[in-house]
DNA sequence: CAGATTACTCCACAACTGTAGAATTACCTG
DNA sequence: CAGGTAATTCTACAGTTGTGGAGTAATCTG
């Protein structure tokens, strides 16, 4: 790994930060509207800047889209995190941490990206599938010790997609507004019992 | 080689039962690619049509959208005979109902449509919300003598609504294959707490 | 100073979109 | 048979989309 800055030639980027600039208005125009109907030319007012600069920066649509799914905390990393914790009490660590983190993510999660895309755009809709079976329910999955594994995930993954959808897409009332704790204590049980009660 | 009939102009002799033709494409595209992904030409050509039939019977893509969703039954009157059977239990019949109706729907519900179009087009964002609002939860809500109705009733939307996604439109496994009798055992207690079971 | 390299804008293109009107043909009523 | 109406395709238009190339400006290295 060079840790050396590159000796960077030719003409510094200005004091605009274009990069950085684009990848937000991508990041947002993601969430607000899905892959398909964000426009590159959207994106590049957004961040007030000519679109040319994303194929500079990117290449390509996909290639922003890849780079505005660089998330920035490891999720993998953080579910193995919660797991260390043990299987007791998980489905209200899981939830917290669930609803917390995308509460003052201002709506600019790459996972609601990735949800909203996934209706209309096959990439996104594969990648969802991946990503729920592998980082999320593969994880899960392996942590309990139980018959049905996999399916126990899937069902932690079906209330988990649901809870995204109705609270920060759709805006279902009064779910959508009801404060942090209220919905962590509500659902909570539903995760848990998935996990280790009966299903059957 | 003239493999294709070539479209002779003007009306073709015989019944040919265009419009329900139409509207059975736009129903499959919609279901399939969500309101804006879905374009008129498309939804013509697998109905073996000239795009102007669409403005010709529908005069819009709205108006085509709008009656693609003009559901066979009456979901209202569905849920209310759901409803007549009392509280207890309900979750089971409801999911049943679902499950089934959904399974062999072949992916062509009107649900479906509306959840999938609802990430990107604006105005199925509102259908949607208002149906799930009104249609349903508000029923729900009505039947359930508890505090926190509203509440208890977002709550069966957001597993409901999850469990649609995660097996009809992601196809998350083993959700996706699992048999309709596993799914309704493993999820109708979670709609049945959420009916009557202590969420706080 | 001369390149080289990067940052950035402008213009063009082909494809696709929803909408609109005109032209052509078939069927129905009298 | 005459005339109207419905059914259908064709052509056109203005807008938007992703992409690509060409050109300009700023800064670096040598």
């Amino acid at each position: 790994m060079t840790s050396a800055p590159a000796p960077r030639r030719g003409r510094p980027p200005g004091d605009r930060n274009t990069r950085a600039r684009v990848l937000a208005a991508a990041r947002r125009m993601f969430t607000e509207r899905g892959y398909n109907a964000a426009s590159l030319r959207d994106i590049a007012r957004e961040a007030g800047v000519d679109a040319g600069m994303v194929r500079h920066y990117f290449v390509d649509k996909a290639g922003l889209f890849r780079a505005a799914m660089d998330m920035p905390v490891d999720p993998s990393a953080l579910i193995a995190s919660l797991l260390s914790g043990g299987v007791e009490g998980l489905g209200e660590r899981l939830l917290r941490k669930l609803v917390t983190e995308w509460d003052d993510a201002g709506n600019a999660s790459a996972m609601i990206i990735l949800v909203r895309s996934a209706m209309t755009h096959d990439e996104s809709n594969r990648m969802l599938r991946e990503f729920i079976s592998r980082q999320v329910l593969g994880r899960i999955a392996a942590a309990v010790d139980a018959p049905d594994r996999e399916l126990r995930a899937s069902l932690i993954g079906s209330q988990l997609v649901g809870l995204v959808v109705a609270r920060y897409i759709v805006r279902v009332e009064p779910l959508a507004s009801a404060d942090p704790e209220t919905v962590v204590a509500a659902v909570a049980p539903t995760v848990q019992r998935y996990l280790t009660g009966s299903i059957r």
